[in-house]
RNA sequence: CGGAAUGUGGCGCAGUCUGGUAGCGCGUUCGCCUGGGGGGCGAAAGGUCGUGGGUUCGAGUCCCGCCAUUCCGACCA
């Protein structure tokens, strides 16, 4: 009588994915909603993802000039409607504070906000800081020698959506986010696309996660932006995450907050701005990328345990000795940098190997009596499952360990680009482009920029849901992706 | 903000139609046996039934308001 093996997750991605995708979260003990509305508690295991990706990609940013500072989380309302489409884009969904002081209310025997204690100009909480930097830039860059300004923070932002997800859309959402200021167009354009870089060599090479470069069409672009620049990946359902974007804000900030300098033979020029950023939404990313119907899988390189090793104890007897084993080997793998942790819980064995499963932890090694005998580990990957299970020498694998992680790495990012490219369809026509998403298919379709010029294809993107992700650079500019998106 | 659904111990649910002292599974705690992909037996703890009103002798159950969550749409990283 061979039963299915039970999943981990229930529902399986195939039966539900939105809701998968929630009892992944819970599983993984990442991050919960909290008693503010569209507002995620992020939980230690959740956040440690994200300091994962902080310290990773901060010296990057460094490296290429980037500076940390820190702005308010308060905005003047005056600075947000300076520019134009800026505050078309962002105005509704901004949280406002109008006092500074709360009081006993008589009504009910709480609290109020003051009435007399009403702010002159009220502030929003920040929904991006283009504004208030843009303000700081004017006063911080005077001359060409002042250029390029790389300046970087890493906090959080407050938009009011009407519809959240943990990770992939909350009111508040942590980010870095950079503004840089050029003498000209080029160096801002240059500056957005060597950060676009940056970025891909972050999703690939660190979250593998692969997708494309490209250049966002005009009604996708950043509210105040020339040109949006995008990666765009693709999740296991076919739907789009931006995972990231590089704003080309050309002159428009700086016209309007003042931003000049003056040249080298004393002429006064407006600087060309950029912003760009990335936020925890990639932790929604790596679920939907990678997890799988028994819960999360973690690339190696941004997990917060990378190696979790289970004493496999029978009796009170070899407890203390196979736990001494266990510590002794992952001394080692500390030792060369590698987040390696005993389990020492007070727990059943399955039950652990169950949590490290849903946790996604890449590499699981058990060690009982049989193997401290030999001198050996079981070791199995959680990108492969059981079927990876395999007994070495703890000296072998001492040596190897990192190598393994490696490799899991890469599998992980060949599997991550082999269903990105088997289900990015080209399409030449609007009717393909029904035909297709009509058949419930998933992905992403490439057509032929020309396609945006075709007065039927509006219809066909609203009755699927679809939106243009971007033009991407492998196509040069000549096609278009379109695609569902989160 | 429109459409739909849901809110009952930590989690998942039944009970609501037909009002009458709040139940089940998992989890938790304790004990014993166990321990290599979710084990067994026994005991125990744990709930203002989302919230505020109303109807009633009596409300988890009926009526109204509000809040939250999830899904679909509009909006968005």
């Amino acid at each position: 009588m061979s039963k299915k093996p039970r999943t981990a997750i229930t529902p399986t991605r195939e039966e539900n994915f939105p809701e998968w995708y929630q009892q992944v979260i819970k599983a993984a003990d990442l991050a919960e909603s909290s008693p503010v509305r569209g507002c995620m508690t992020v939980k230690p295991y959740g956040w440690a993802i994200w300091e994962n990706m902080q310290n990773i990609f901060d010296p990057w940013l460094k490296d290429y000039g980037v500076q940390n500072c820190s702005f308010p989380v308060l905005i003047p309302v005056s600075f947000l409607s300076k520019e134009a489409e800026h505050v078309e884009g962002f105005a509704k969904e901004c949280a406002v504070v109008t006092h500074h002081r709360l009081e006993k209310d008589p009504e009910n025997g709480g609290l109020r906000p003051a009435p007399s204690a009403e702010l002159e100009e009220p502030y929003v909480v920040r929904p991006t800081s283009e504004t208030i930097i843009g303000d700081a830039m004017s006063r911080w860059i005077q001359s060409y020698r002042d250029l390029p300004m790389q300046l970087n923070q890493w906090g959080s932002v407050m938009r009011w959506e009407m519809r959240t997800r943990i990770f992939l859309r909350t009111s508040e959402f942590f980010w870095h986010e950079g503004h840089n200021a050029y003498a000209d167009h080029e160096g801002a354009k240059g500056d957005c696309l060597h950060i676009l870089d940056l970025y891909e060599k972050f999703f690939t090479e660190i979250l593998a996660i692969d997708g494309y470069k490209g250049i966002k069409t005009a009604d996708e672009r950043f509210p105040g932006a020339n040109e949006t620049y995008a990666f765009e990946a693709m999740m296991q359902d076919g739907k789009a995450l931006q995972a990231a974007t590089t704003h080309d804000l050309g002159t428009n900030f700086s016209k309007t907050f003042d931003i000049k300098y003056q040249t080298k033979d004393g002429g006064e020029e407006l600087c060309h701005t950029t912003s760009w950023a990335f936020s925890t939404r990639m932790i929604g990313g790596l679920i939907m990328m990678h997890g799988d119907d028994d819960g999360m899988v973690m690339p190696p390189r941004i997990a917060p345990q990378q190696i979790m090793i289970l004493p496999v104890i029978k009796d009170d007897a070899t407890a203390a000795e196979i736990t001494e084993f266990c510590e002794a080997i992952a001394v080692q793998l500390k030792a060369q940098g590698i987040r390696a942790k005993v389990d020492t819980r007070d727990m059943r064995t399955p039950d652990k190997m169950w949590d490290a499963i849903k946790k996604g932890i890449p590499l699981r090694v058990e060690i009982g009596g049989r193997e401290m005998e030999a001198g050996e580990v079981t070791t199995v990957r959680r990108d492969i499952g059981r079927d990876s299970k395999q007994t070495i020498s703890v000296d072998q694998f001492v040596n190897d360990a990192e190598s393994m992680l490696d490799a899991i790495h890469d599998d992980m990012l060949v599997r991550s680009r082999t269903f990105r490219d088997e289900n990015t369809v080209l399409a030449g026509s609007v009717m393909e482009i029904d035909d297709f998403f009509s058949e419930d298919k998933i992905g992403f379709i490439r057509a032929p920029v020309e396609i945006l010029e075709d007065e039927a294809l509006a219809a066909v993107m609203k009755k699927h849901g679809l939106s243009t992700r971007n033009m991407p650079f492998i196509d040069e500019g000549s096609t278009v992706l379109i695609a569902k998106a989160y």
